[in-house]
DNA sequence: CCGCGCGTTCCAGTGAGCGGAACCACGCCA
DNA sequence: TGGCGTGGTTCCGCTCACTGGAACGCGCGG
């Protein structure tokens, strides 16, 4: 798809292309001119051009060794200031930063976004970035436990991500829909979810959501760790987690209230 | 400023007016499509259809209840990317979440971005939480110790900030160029930085430059709190952050080297 | 009901943006 | 050493995407 061919319904066309190439170094940290202009679909001029802008702004540097390309530090402001701003980020923060100290274990609070989850935050403790590698802060819904936690509660959610159908990155991925229904009725019971090797070997996860009033997650908190030291305390984090759950959303209805 | 004199050599006008409208986020959660118009000094149907764009990519969003517009949550993944890219970022995943629990407070690393510090990564506990508001991540060069020791040990970044002023936020910071360039000279000596109440009141901060092979600062480390907390314990902070700052380096050099 | 403010849509004119081609720099191999 | 391939950068003629002005639709307040 061209420039000529992003259609954006009242929009520029040029413009969408631009945040477009965004999207490319989402699986490469680096890219050139050519492979740029080959993804787009556009000639190699106005793959430059496109790249040349961005970079004006900070949107994208150029590495001077190599002549490739990468996202820039710009675009990290500007993110900052966009999940600063969100009513449940601000609500979570002193709550968090709890939950890490009590559990001694990395915490992370999610959302949906489209046919996945997204984790706004993700506080660590000095154990858990020696035992866990670092990971996608977007992952499809069913291979987590805040994902399936947000399913079992986000009716919508789970429905777009069975039609989507369910990524298996892993042997223990639940990818039969037919499974994953029974997990989530299992889950909406118990309260809490649970997730172990699912998005990738060798982490274990407990998590809760958080609910508006009538009942629908908005959100998800999570606990991570190796499973050696998750799956022993399962009960324990779930509990913790739901009271956590109840008070961040005791705390944003509040908020709304103000 | 309007679209079209809008000149990025080599670029695209369109695309440069639509990266510079989300700058005009910085100072304002959310802005209609009139007061748009009226910062780029473009046509209401020309803001209009830039922001339409940019939400189409969820790099805005509108809030269905007022039609304003805000930045959107893609802008947080994308910024992700690129600094968790970033080899200083990498290097110094775990050194932070130690200093973070040798200190009980806040930890931050920050590098130089134009005249300003641009925080890369903050740390915080559930008392740093409690005891310090949340605040900009990005700050002029002169009132915060990590900006003070950037200066010190990067002389492009004080000529460019002595250059361009010095910002007062607070009856306390330093606005006076032959102080500045004193106090430089103390954190030379010295080997680190500290600030109280310069970038606002009740804050105060200790931080150490992280050095390359010609003595230039790349970064600094720095820790916040509570005066109160943080005074009495200067002097082993700056010593504790410089050995960190060393170690980091040297982290540094041995990635590159690999 | 009318006026105002603001987000949204429409349309004619034009200049910004497109792609193809050439240029330049670099590395590699016979 | 020279030729080739690769990939970033620049140039140019053509055309259509983008611009601004104007109109529209909606909500609110007097």
């Amino acid at each position: 798809m061209s420039v000529r061919e992003r259609a954006v319904t009242g929009g520029l066309q040029t413009v969408a292309a631009a945040l477009d190439l965004l999207d490319c170094f989402a699986e490469d940290e680096e890219l050139g001119v050519t492979e740029v202009s080959r993804r787009l679909n556009v000639a190699k001029s106005t793959a430059h051009r496109l790249l040349v802008t961005l970079t004006s702004r900070n949107i994208c540097e150029q590495n001077p060794r190599t002549g490739k390309y990468r996202l820039g530090l710009h675009l990290y402001e500007l993110g900052q200031l966009a999940v600063t701003r969100t009513e449940l980020r601000r609500c979570a923060r002193s709550l968090l930063e709890e939950l890490r100290e009590v559990t001694g274990w990395a915490v992370q609070l999610s959302v949906t976004s489209g046919v996945d989850t997204l984790v706004l935050e993700r506080l660590m403790t000095t154990r858990s970035v020696k035992a866990l590698p670092d990971f996608n802060r977007r992952l499809p819904g069913n291979v987590t436990a805040h994902g399936k936690a947000l399913c079992a509660f986000d009716p919508d959610f789970a429905r777009r991500r069975i039609e989507a159908g369910l990524p298996g990155p892993t042997e223990f991925s639940i990818t039969d829909p037919k499974l994953f229904r029974a997990e989530l009725e299992v889950i909406r019971r118990r309260g809490y979810a649970t997730a172990t090797g699912e998005a990738m070997p060798g982490v274990s996860s407990v998590a809760a959501p958080v609910l508006d009033s009538r009942g629908i997650a908005i959100a998800a908190l999570a606990i991570n760790g190796p499973p050696s030291e998750i799956v022993p305390m399962t009960a324990r984090l779930g509990r913790l987690l739901q009271a956590a759950g109840r008070r961040l959303a005791k705390d944003m209805r509040a908020d709304i209230l103000r």
